[in-house]
DNA sequence: ACAAAAGTGTTTGCATTACACCCATGG
DNA sequence: CCATGGGTGTAATGCAAACACTTTTGT
């Protein structure tokens, strides 16, 4: 027997992809169209986040991971519920009315909100069944419901929370370069960082694992891999109480 | 006409109260009971949460604040959303069911919590009709629902959001003392201060304004009152992109 | 005068910032 | 050999941490 689907409550996904050669940081969409059955009139097309209605016996990190792995294949991702959205008016728009009608769900909708963070080039978008496609996250399309509230909420939220925890790695290949690293933090908080300083804090860190491996194929100086090892992290990891108020 | 209720989504508030006296950080409660009609045999005697169903009409937030000038009498005060919970065995104890089906709820409700930073003396307890009562977040009594986890969760929340925001001062009386905000750090934190090194960083804040006043009525040699200016932090205050991983 | 809590300074080390040139490689 | 991006060192500053005694007041 399926699963009962509850029609008020939703789980809505942020995808966030970093891509190492634009040096972009994006988010996957997928695609919303309608046609009139009768006219063939355009009726919906935009872009929207991916999500489910949540079922009866499901937690809602079960449904945003289900919705993950039917939108890309991969599973233990690093995922985090962010946010609640429950305006009576956030899915009130014409075209989104008209999509609600269509799918049957109930317009008074409330989604919890998760964003997850994926390393771009684990994903095959060539066959995939929603026409996902990743946007730069300060270049957004036409967006339907309140998705770009939601999104750029989650960009927020990741800003802050990549400062404080290596959740960085999760955006970037298993080796990567220096530069990467500062690349991405260049992209997500759109600063400027000085290199000599931003190396040697990394090279600094034990659980920053420089490899016996440099780069293959660039045309120019090939530069030295790096790891990060989430198990000395956990080791020497230890909460600090510093008040910067 | 009565706005409708939503039987499946509720908002519960975890409100936060420090006794500056007893330097104890607290969180309100309110009081569940119930006996069977027949019997007299008591069926349900915890504590729980203060939250609603939310209205059809209403924001999450609308929701929460309802929520809370309903226990206190109280608006404007700091409030966060931090988390959803949604658990399909979130309300399935047997003193949780039959709360439930005498209230008339949904058993698989999706609960969006929200915490509440109150000063205690605010609040007037002794004419409450819910029989609401602080209790120490550290010595918690018998809680119905999953609202313990719910309460730590937001304590956490709290413990981080406190190091990096002034949220601290929504907890103090508008006069306070450096050695009071020692106390309340100490007490959120569970960690030891040193008082000369916590006295000089927060004198030396600009938003941290010594008053022409001094304690009365203590027993010893009278302390420096200090207040909080919101509109000096919100002036000079400057996001900084420290990398701290 | 005594008890209790308020208040006060200095040193040390570490992390951050600012800043400019040489090096290695592939083409 | 040249263009490109990789990689390197030092000095100045500011902040955090450690640490113990004196002062003020009310009783």
């Amino acid at each position: 027997m399926k699963p009962q689907k509850i029609k008020n409550i939703s789980v809505d996904c942020v995808v966030f992809g970093y891509n190492t050669l634009e040096k972009t940081l994006n988010v996957l969409l997928i695609k919303r169209y309608l046609e009139s059955a009768t006219t063939a009139e355009v009726l919906v097309d935009d872009y929207v986040l991916t999500g489910y209605h949540i079922n009866e016996d499901e937690t809602l990190d079960d449904t945003a991971t289900r919705a993950l792995k039917e939108l890309t294949g991969l599973s233990s991702l690093y995922k985090k519920q962010f946010k609640a959205f429950g305006s009576p008016d956030r899915l009130l728009n014409d075209k989104d009315q008209i999509w609600i009608k269509n799918e049957g769900f109930n317009s008074r909708t409330v989604t919890i909100a998760y964003y997850f963070l994926i390393k771009t080039e684990a994903v095959n978008l060539k066959e995939n069944k929603y026409s996902a496609k990743w946007f730069p996250v300060n270049n957004l399309p036409e967006l339907g419901f309140d998705h770009e509230a939601i999104i750029l909420e989650a960009y927020e939220d990741l800003k802050i929370k990549c400062l404080s925890e290596p959740i960085i790695f999760e955006l970037l290949p298993n080796k990567f370069t220096i530069n990467d690293v500062q690349d991405l933090y260049q992209s997500i908080l759109g600063i400027e960082i000085d290199n000599r300083n931003f190396r040697r804090k990394l090279i600094n860190k034990k659980y920053i694992i420089p490899l016996d491996e440099k780069q293959v194929g660039v045309s120019k100086k090939p530069a030295q891999l790096y790891m990060f090892s989430k198990d000395v992290y956990d080791k020497i990891f230890e909460k600090n109480y510093l008040i910067s108020i």
